[in-house]
DNA sequence: TTTATTTGTGTTATCCTTACACAAAGGTAA
DNA sequence: TTACCTTTGTGTAAGGATAACACAAATAAA
């Protein structure tokens, strides 16, 4: 079962020690890899991902992420923003890697590893192609197939999503530069999937000290207006809590 | 300025169609794979990781993680788990993937995507054949320099245990089936590298209510000897307990 | 038998979390 | 213009968790 049989490591010795690395590489077994993004947004008080119609006849009725293959020497975070760049036009969202996946029957074309990563980003900041591979805003809740393994890793991303969001403010990004506090809630809620009490919540937000009172009303709704606030990603940056008692 | 969702169905051109999927994915970049566990233990109250020498002669006086490359249509979980057993002869640790590293010029032989996983292993279950490769136990503290991008992993894996431990009690993994409150808390401050009081960790500990009092004491300490207790796995994975309350 | 070391235990003060109600702002509809 | 509806904005009290802290009992070693 072992590939190599070396005998004696020591270090004095050179038996065994390999010296042209390049060789050695050249006779790994070789994998196609793949991106693919969860792209989240909010919108409409609802959590939604961003799909594609897949490429792939035999998925033409199902939904898919949205990926691409790894080009030659470039380093998965940069394929990453290149597929949300190339999807989107944005280049500042937010973008973290969360898992590989690597069943070898993932893919119906052969063995396909594919790294997941999550990224979130603000529905109102851009305009999508809706026509390319008819690209659109799907609510979660109402996702039940997709192509390939897309659905399990989709739901990974959100299990990471629901748990970092508890531990990072990584929900501004999905809102707007100015949001109210209902807003927020709102995020906090449909994400996670709980009701909050609403003079909790505020008296937590306020007594991390990131919100920024913008001094501006909300516009347009039918009740007093809420004030509309910044998040002040400097300050959270700088004064991250340093975390202490058991969890579990 | 809403983005509208689309409900279930399909709609639309077949343009772009691709139907021969192995033709497809024949036609991605490949490239090679590895996995690479970083094998923590604990023994003399010190966190420990498992290390060899590397094969390649321009890292000899370096220390590499234990890895290998994957096998054709081998899963990456199970290509951990066979470096593993090929390494320490168990098949009964814990493990979990951590991150995948993809820098183009992390190995000197060309381009190798790796795949980090962590692993927990309980030293004293077992005696490694330290003569292959120099396997070796070495103290966390004491690693400085390692070969490729090793270091990074290692610290990365580090990083992670720091956060899992307080969520999970993975920590157990690490301590003989029998152990005593102290032997637990010793662990938790070398991992965390903080000192904790002891009367509040055992009454955190004891509220939980996964530790077995086996009616055992320790044997050989030179004072009063402490009770000895087994943790119960299933109960505590029938129990987690839902967490609530935002985190920063 | 004395000494040194470590175990085992409880209380209090502080902080954090939760539950809960009412007045003020603005829009809408009569 | 007024009455009504909805939502904002605010404080307090109870309960639970955390943090700080001291002393008697058990054992081995001297």
């Amino acid at each position: 079962m072992k590939n190599k049989s070396v005998p004696g490591g020591l270090s004095g010795q050179n038996a065994g020690v390999i010296k042209d690395a390049q060789k050695l590489v050249a006779s790994y077994p070789r994998v196609p890899i793949t991106v693919d993004c969860v792209i989240f947004g909010f919108d409409d008080n609802e959590l939604k991902v961003l799909l594609i119609r897949s490429d792939l006849e035999m998925f033409k009725d199902k939904w898919s992420l949205l990926g691409d293959f790894a080009m030659d020497n470039e380093e998965l975070d940069e394929a990453a923003y290149r597929v949300l760049k190339e999807r989107t036009g944005m280049d500042d969202v937010y973008l973290e890697q969360v898992k590989t996946f690597s069943h070898p029957m993932r893919h119906p074309g052969g063995r396909v590893l594919t790294v997941a990563y999550c990224s979130l980003l603000n529905i109102e900041h851009h305009q999508l192609k809706t026509i390319e591979h008819e690209l659109h805003w799907h609510s979660r809740q109402g996702i039940k197939e997709m192509a390939f393994d897309h659905k399990v890793i989709l739901d990974e991303c959100y299990a990471w999503l629901q748990k970092r969001i508890m531990e990072h403010p990584l929900g501004f990004n999905l809102l707007p530069e100015k949001f109210s506090l209902r807003e927020l809630q709102n995020l906090y809620e449909a994400i996670l999937g709980i009701k909050m009490d609403r003079r909790n919540f505020r008296k937590k937000f306020f007594s991390m000290d990131f919100l920024i009172d913008t001094g501006e009303f909300e516009d347009d709704v039918p009740h007093r207006p809420g004030k509309l606030y910044q998040f002040n990603f400097q300050k959270y940056e700088s004064n991250k809590r340093r975390w202490t008692g058991i969890d579990f």
